[in-house]
DNA sequence: GTCTATATGTTGATAGAC
DNA sequence: GTCTATCAACATATAGAC
């Protein structure tokens, strides 16, 4: 009940108006950018491939965004502001009917939204998962203040829940961990699992529900067992 | 005794000659891109970057790797090569003195020599980890073949020693761990431990040895719970 | 085997009409 | 707000001297 999927409209509102009226452009921009982007990263797109993808100009994405980075900064704010929402919202509906979440609850509420973004709509399928993976691939400058932006927004919040979760690791296993989680969670939205050649059946077949269901059972497990590096001052179980 | 470690010299043999004779631009060349394709990606950086970095010339490129998509090929086999080597020694070696290697015992297998490369030299030290990353990064086009090639001759092994390693789990389970376990060292690889921006204290200072034990730690109990999808047909624990 | 010089195309950004 | 036309810089690859 507290939250609530804001599946952030991406295709065009079919049957509004005529197809190249005002602020719409911005919006086919980003579109084409997204897919660009995700499928060849930022250096390997050039604006003119973007701009021709949606009918557009050069002009265009300077007037909108004012630069070249300007729009790979819009094109990732746009999915992964609310994405980060709504793993917040998550929380907070966790930690609100009671005390202490387990830690698969926790690591649910940060992995499900970002699956859920699939469902959106039929196209953007693919396109989420992507993009934030290029949070990891794509040039560090363009892309550390974005990651610094967004990880403050959620950091905190995550990593004291998970803390009051595991208690007894401290604060650098549960760094550790959750660091090993991103590494899970960026191959797999980074679409790596489609592209395994000799593997015995196509992982890129799971359905979502049960490829989130494994990871959550891999981190889940992985975190438990990540202890702290000095040999245990409590004399916890080997 | 079965495995032997070779550490891929790279850095000139100090004093041998003159240091702009034969083969050697080729070494200079190939360490150049290594280090620019490791920070900046393929499209991100220009062949003149490049030759101006070894003091060289593009005719050079071309002579020796035939275009620069030869010369990207060149940096990523020659140390994914003798690092798939060693871990395909170290299974036999696990292998041969007895029968059924532990889980621990086949991920210490196919993650250590990984890690292990960083003590070739200290000026190679980062490099590897983050040229290797770049498989999961640069343009499908030009890596999956390499990729593809990588994990033939790996891959069939690793899978093959993981399902004896625990049995019952099935081969797409196993498929799925190991793709999770090769997210989480690619991440680490990748050197995004040492940009985390707001954590306790910092990822990167942990030294090698405990931070690739950490990392065991974290898949091999991720590998244990990771299950297959159908409800398990023999009354598995929950 | 390695260089300089060059050919040919593409890049991101802008000026200025509408 | 969006376009076309254009700029200066840069890209990869090659030709040909040494």
């Amino acid at each position: 009940m507290a939250s609530e999927i804001q599946p952030t409209p991406t295709e065009t509102p079919d049957g509004s108006g005529s197809p190249d009226r005002g602020q719409d452009t911005r919006e086919r921009l980003l579109d084409a950018a997204e897919d660009l982007f995700a499928e060849r990263g930022f250096e390997g797109t050039s604006m003119r491939a973007i701009t021709s993808a949606a009918a557009s100009s050069l002009s265009a994405v300077n007037y909108h965004f004012g630069s070249k980075e300007g729009l790979l900064r819009a094109t990732l704010m746009r999915r992964l502001e609310p994405v980060n929402r709504l793993r917040i919202e998550r929380l907070d509906a966790l930690e609100a009917d009671g005390a202490r979440p387990s830690l698969e609850a926790v690591l649910d509420a940060f992995l499900r939204p970002g699956f859920e973004m699939r469902s959106a709509s039929v196209e953007s399928r693919m396109r989420y998962r992507r993009v934030a993976a290029r949070l990891y691939s794509d040039p560090p400058e363009l892309v550390n203040a974005i990651k610094r932006e967004m990880f403050s927004s959620i950091g905190a919040r995550f990593m004291g829940a998970l803390d009051r979760a595991l208690p007894g690791h401290g604060p650098e296993a549960i760094a550790l961990g959750w660091q090993f989680t991103v590494g899970v969670m960026v191959h797999v939205m980074a679409g790596h699992l489609e592209s395994v050649p000799g593997t015995p059946l196509d992982l890129g077949e799971l359905s979502d529900e049960s490829l989130l269901q494994r990871m959550l059972d891999f981190v889940a497990a992985g975190m438990r067992a990540t202890r702290p590096a000095a040999p245990a001052p409590e004399g916890g179980s080997a």
